[in-house]
DNA sequence: ATTTAACTGTATCAAAAGGTACAAGTTGGA
DNA sequence: TCCAACTTGTACCTTTTGATACAGTTAAAT
């Protein structure tokens, strides 16, 4: 029960009724590490929010991948968002890369209550503009960046999350990030390591 | 009052209250070609749909594009719509293609009626739906194809949406739809043409 | 008809990206 | 301790992309 007024409080859901709706056809569910929430071409019957731990959310193609974004707690996958409003199968992945819980909403209620209910309304609306302009954000880098600014940019973005400068990640989870093959990333890592812009050593990236 | 008949016929907009105050706020304009419609970094003030013509919206870097989509008749431009819910700039540019007649609503409304009217909140989900869709589309395709294999994309997307198998357009201007150089488009289009894929004329591009 | 601006073709070079192959290092568990 | 799986470094080569430069072509305007 905790974890649904964490969720009421966090998306600032004051209506009892939505309270007592959710609470009705939802299913709390903690999944272990590397589970996967969402199959690419696979059809989408769950709103998935995530309440703690972290889901990560990407494209293939063969086996290269290409990141989308990370959900933290507190945050929906807008893809199953999506779903929730048109019965549509999934473009991409989401797999859970530490311990998750989540907190599941058939997808039929969910746009419903995006009319009924005001706070869902605006949950909606938001979590579909935050993800629309940081995919935007993310095209634009790909269209107009190299791959070793795109990986620098990964790893900085990365230290400011963790508030460390110990990135602990290999080569090749990082050509899955930013959408490469691991050799390049290889090659650009041993590049900024020459010009003193980071130290490696296995598995781990220290940011100078 | 034509023009706004049409609006709520396609949206289907059958709440004569919705109907007065769209005409009571809303400005029908009628800009030529070529009119920036949103710039990249100004703020947005207006949502804008447009009723007839054609509206390109893409972003830039230096002195190349790419494109993110084409606004047609009775769709709006989902980054206006972003604004509507959250005041912000524009990461787009948008510009008429040919004459182009828009009715513009100012944001602070948009968003109101998203919770108020049906209607308005199925346009908005189902612009945001399509145009989240569509861009997770456009970067996966850039994320994983060659430029030669997102020519050939664009130019057959282009005949099936004209029924024409004569695309009337520059090399220039196809490199700033796919994101890349005018000289590479030549040279890949040299190349198709080798290969008997395409017949070049000039500004007009046939696909055999 | 002539000029002008935009468009196209291409050659050359350089940089970026990626594929293959293999050696060597590191870790974790049997 | 030792093996298996994963990770990293690198050499070699190819393809792709992009930048520069210039010549020739086409269309539109005066």
């Amino acid at each position: 029960m905790d974890e649904y007024n964490q969720l009421f409080k966090a998306l600032n859901i004051l209506e009892e009724d939505l309270q007592e709706e959710i609470i009705k056809v939802a299913e709390l569910q903690t999944v272990p590490k590397n589970t996967f929430i969402v199959v690419q071409d696979k059809y989408i019957k769950w709103l998935a929010i995530v309440i703690s731990g972290k889901v990560r959310v990407w494209q293939e193609d063969g086996d290269r991948q290409i990141l989308l974004y990370y959900v933290n707690p507190i945050q929906t996958c807008v893809l199953s968002l999506s779903a929730t409003f048109k019965d549509c199968k999934s473009s991409v992945n989401a797999k859970t890369i530490e311990e998750t819980t989540i907190i599941k909403i058939p997808v039929r209620f969910a746009s419903t209550w995006s009319f009924k209910y005001f706070s869902w309304n605006k949950f909606t609306s938001n979590s579909f503009i935050f993800s629309y302009e940081d995919l935007l954000h993310s095209f634009k880098n790909l269209a107009f960046n190299k791959n070793d600014k795109r990986l620098l940019d990964y790893l900085k973005s990365q230290r400011k999350k963790t508030q460390s400068s110990i990135i602990p990640i290999s080569h090749s989870q990082l050509a899955k990030e930013i959408g490469t093959t691991r050799e390049v990333v290889s090659k650009i890592l041993k590049q900024f390591e020459l010009s003193g812009i980071v130290n490696l050593k296995f598995k781990q990236i220290e940011l100078l």
